[in-house]
DNA sequence: CTTCATGCAAAACATTTGCAAAAAG
DNA sequence: CTTTTTGCAAATGTTTTGCATGAAG
């Protein structure tokens, strides 16, 4: 039934991945990677500040010179959250996110089914001028009392 | 099958909208709903561009607070846009969208079966920690040649 | 008249750009 | 060595805030 997502790739695999897309392993593409692992979705915000915390310090505009540059290269994703920050996913692949909106958080939903359902359903439907690309489902969830993160 | 959408509210709909959250009818609010009749979806720029071809001019500021307050009190909503700005929506209802990338422009999609089946779906599963408040479901398109609008 | 709304100028933020210096292969 | 990447300082663009003035009920 709910085939298991795709495995965060380990930062050997994330080594591949950037050679296959002619991007050197720069020891600070390595730091992004190794917080993204944890974070799975953070904001550039997030990843400077978890890099501070760590042994690698890399300043804010590299952080984004990198997660830019990664998820244009599809390596990662990225969303817009509702306080209007980009947000980047480690995992590029399209799957259904659960959105906190009140302390910005993601996580992924697993349903490959729904995501099945849904996308064969409006793929067979035709707009007019459009090629559609992909189909963004989010549920947006507000934290019950017991729950709040802040 | 596929009821049709909410009508788009006339202005003396939303003057009692207006009356009901206790705001009142001013000129500003009158022209920046007048815009939206037209544009449907649209930023506070498009909509501050629009009132300056107008007879009414509405200074950006302005545009924010109003739109802004709009969707605080469900009379409006609102959507980020791949290119980081604040698109806002005549209507509060849920529905989908079908989002051009390249243009940033939305369009509704009718599919009330399609938001009916999902909804429905995603109320029966239980996400700890969280109360589900609404499905945000987008297609991501990108135009055919011919329809290039830039 | 009393309360609410507008709109100016300035601030606040997130993100991007240009480019010289540094690192990777 | 050649090419890519980093990272600083500065710019950009959108949205927000504080507050005096003006309009609505």
């Amino acid at each position: 039934m709910a085939r298991p997502r795709q495995p965060i790739p380990t930062l050997d695999e994330f080594r591949t991945q950037l050679r296959r897309h002619d991007l050197r392993a720069t020891k600070q593409r390595l730091a992004v990677h190794a917080v993204m692992m944890e974070l799975v979705h953070a904001s550039a915000e997030d990843v400077h500040g978890a890099l501070e915390l760590r042994e690698t310090p890399v300043p804010l505009t590299s952080v984004y010179n990198i997660l830019t540059q990664l998820s244009d290269k599809r390596i990662y994703s990225r969303r817009l959250s509702g306080d209007n920050r980009m947000y980047f996913d480690i995992d590029s692949r399209p799957h259904i996110h659960l959105y906190d909106r009140e302390n910005h958080i993601w996580r992924n939903v697993e349903d490959e089914e729904l995501a099945t359902l849904v996308t064969s359903r409006l793929k067979r439907r035709k707009f007019k001028g459009y090629t559609v690309e992909g189909i963004d489902i989010q549920l947006v969830a507000k934290p019950t009392r017991k729950n709040k993160k802040i």
